[in-house]
DNA sequence: ATGGGTGCAAAGGTTTTGCACTCCG
DNA sequence: CGGAGTGCAAAACCTTTGCACCCAT
């Protein structure tokens, strides 16, 4: 049941944390909620909401995406293009195994499911002691159009 | 058999690519030649050479890199940091198969060798056909010091 | 009311680029 | 020799920060 983040999810985890709700953070979780599955930039935020009239300073944009992936509500990502992106998670841990697959050709970004990382995880907290909170998984390739 | 990358690979794939080969090309192959396993960024690379008192321009530092990585004798990742960072690979492809586990609270970052990703890419290439040719996978948690 | 949050502009850090010069093939 | 590669400094980016002002709690 992959149940989607919503503003009272943000409220809770603001006041959790001792955070305020403001116009601002709302307005940003908004543009994710919106653009689902799409992975944006800090300036690809800051751009929608100038196209929607609702004027925020880019060191806010920054300052919330920050934010917002601190709380598990976005996720952070890099595809080495020197500069990080983010994507709205799901209430549901297993919405995380989602692996991104980047076309070395035209450079579009495909998603795949897959839940085969959680034997691995388990293995590596066996043998290695470290305890596995999250991960991201990147495959390079090229993808049914460009091969 | 993991067969270490050489000076000779760097020429050979240098002249199928009909770039030229450069002391600063050799000098920059050697510097990860000498620090196996390690992930250095530009600015690192740049001053285990200036220590050496070999000194080269950091553009050609970023430019070697690039190269190299493009040669698929260096693999280029990131942590998060706002920078890029380079390994040395090996010859074989199995050596592909070490991923990152980064601690979320002192930042090192640990390594672990897996096999389990060539049942997934078969997979991925079946559904999707999306033909993969390297992955990089991070892992987020707490090493067995920090938990 | 008060301390966290915002906006702006400036600063910081990494990476790229333009151009004259160098040197590998 | 000729064109790819280098060095340097400037520029281009992305991101962070300082500070005065604002507004959720």
């Amino acid at each position: 049941m992959p149940e989607k983040i919503t503003m009272d999810i943000l409220k809770q985890r603001l006041q959790k944390n001792k955070h305020k709700l403001t116009m601002q953070r709302r307005i940003v979780l908004n543009v994710f909620i919106e653009h689902p599955g799409e992975h944006l930039s800090a300036e690809d935020v800051y751009g929608i909401l100038r196209d929607h009239g609702q004027d925020i300073g880019l060191a806010t944009v920054y300052r919330s995406l920050d934010l917002l992936a601190e709380l598990g509500i976005l996720q952070k990502m890099e595809f080495g293009e020197g500069k990080s992106r983010y994507e709205v998670g799901t209430m549901s841990p297993d919405e995380h195994q989602h692996h991104h697959m980047i076309c070395m050709k035209c450079g579009k970004v495909f998603e795949f499911q897959d839940d085969l990382m959680d034997k691995l995880e388990k293995h590596i907290l066996q043998t290695t002691g470290f305890k596995i909170v999250d991960h991201q998984v990147k495959f390079y390739g090229y993808c049914k159009e460009c091969q």
